[in-house]
DNA sequence: TAGATTGTTAATCGATTAACAATC
DNA sequence: TAGATTGTTAATCGATTAACAATC
């Protein structure tokens, strides 16, 4: 049961509890606790538990977490348990640098077109994907049917692209130009922004 | 002065505070107020009235804030009002897409090395920039007096990359590997990891 | 002046932590 | 069994919001 109720906050830190689970498994540890987990992560136990809590009982006292178990489980909470088409719009480097990642394909993600507006890199290569342009955007992604987009433009159209993007029905936006959007409210944006996590930092050096 | 009893959180917001200030300054706007700011960035006004006033009373009853001088007031704060070096370990798609990234230079900061272990790529130039070996790079920034630097490894390498850094006296760390790092407790971490970032929406798509 | 907006207080809301019974 | 650890409750802590006097 997917009660809407959670809060965000759980939410986000559930990719961080599948991260730490998957490296664990590759280790092939097999069996982990809220203790140890919280260790590695700079969390404390409570609140781990206090997270799992919400989706379900996934441990056994004693014992603790059966690691592949709760990838599994994970997984189908934060349906990662697919591979998601995602779209690229920006073809410069960081588009690029995107759409050439190779930590996409196993957390449930798979870059399947990349957009640019700029005449000289259309119809160009990036590893396997034509370049295409901007002014198909619409048309390809609402017919693929698309939901997730990162956006790797200027700041200046980052806007303007992320209107094309939602009227095409995309529904989570991961931002990479260094401006607030404004979108729909079904429409979801997480913000990347070098300069400002840099600038969090900055405030406590001396 | 700078109190030590400021929640992160609100030192979290004052960049995006900060970067929609500069694009109203851009725009020509000389003055605004909490609500207008707040519209903009999809947060209360009280909220925004509430950080600021950890900081000074940088407004006029019945005008607003003028955002020249809140801009100014703010860079003070995050220390951005002066230019910070910083170090990029890994010089592959990432770590050459940031190290060509135009848009430190306004907000602070300058990239200035940028350091890869893998000898086809030593020596070679990312822009203006000859990529050093990474045995050198504990001297390099410990001699450069560098506090801040960008982790762009893979997973497999950035712990020991970060032993390194905090061992060359590096405070700050924008780590864009897929793992979560131990560092002392003197040493800010931000983490930038776009699988993880999609993972946090994906749970609400349907 | 009248209208607008700040800075700040107190109230509300929400998140984290501590503690422990249940139980493997 | 004894030791360990979960899931959950209640208490604590912290963040956000509402409201408004002050005042431009």
């Amino acid at each position: 049961m997917r009660t809407a109720e959670i809060p965000d906050i759980v939410i986000g830190r559930l990719p961080i509890y599948l991260r730490e689970l998957e490296l664990l498994a590759h280790n092939g540890q097999e069996v982990t606790s809220s203790h140890e987990l919280g260790e590695r992560l700079g969390i404390s136990s409570a609140q781990i538990r206090k997270d799992l809590s919400w989706f379900g009982p996934f441990g056994k006292q004693g014992t603790g977490y059966h690691v592949n178990y709760l990838v599994e489980q994970l997984r189908k909470i934060m349906q990662v348990d697919r591979e998601w088409p995602v779209a690229v719009v920006g073809a410069g480097d960081l588009g690029r640098a995107l759409a050439r990642y190779g930590g996409f394909a196993h957390r449930g993600f798979r870059i399947t077109c990349i957009f640019d507006n700029d005449v000289a890199k259309i119809d160009t290569y990036v590893g396997n994907l034509r370049v295409m342009s901007t002014v198909d955007l619409k048309d390809e992604i609402s017919l693929r049917g698309i939901q997730i987009a990162m956006v790797a433009v200027p700041a200046g159209s980052a806007q303007a692209v992320t209107n094309a993007l939602v009227e095409a029905g995309v529904k989570a936006i991961l931002n990479y130009a260094p401006i607030t959007l404004s979108v729909p409210p079904d429409v979801h944006v997480q913000y990347i922004d070098p300069a400002t996590h840099l600038q969090h930092m900055t405030y406590y050096l001396r």
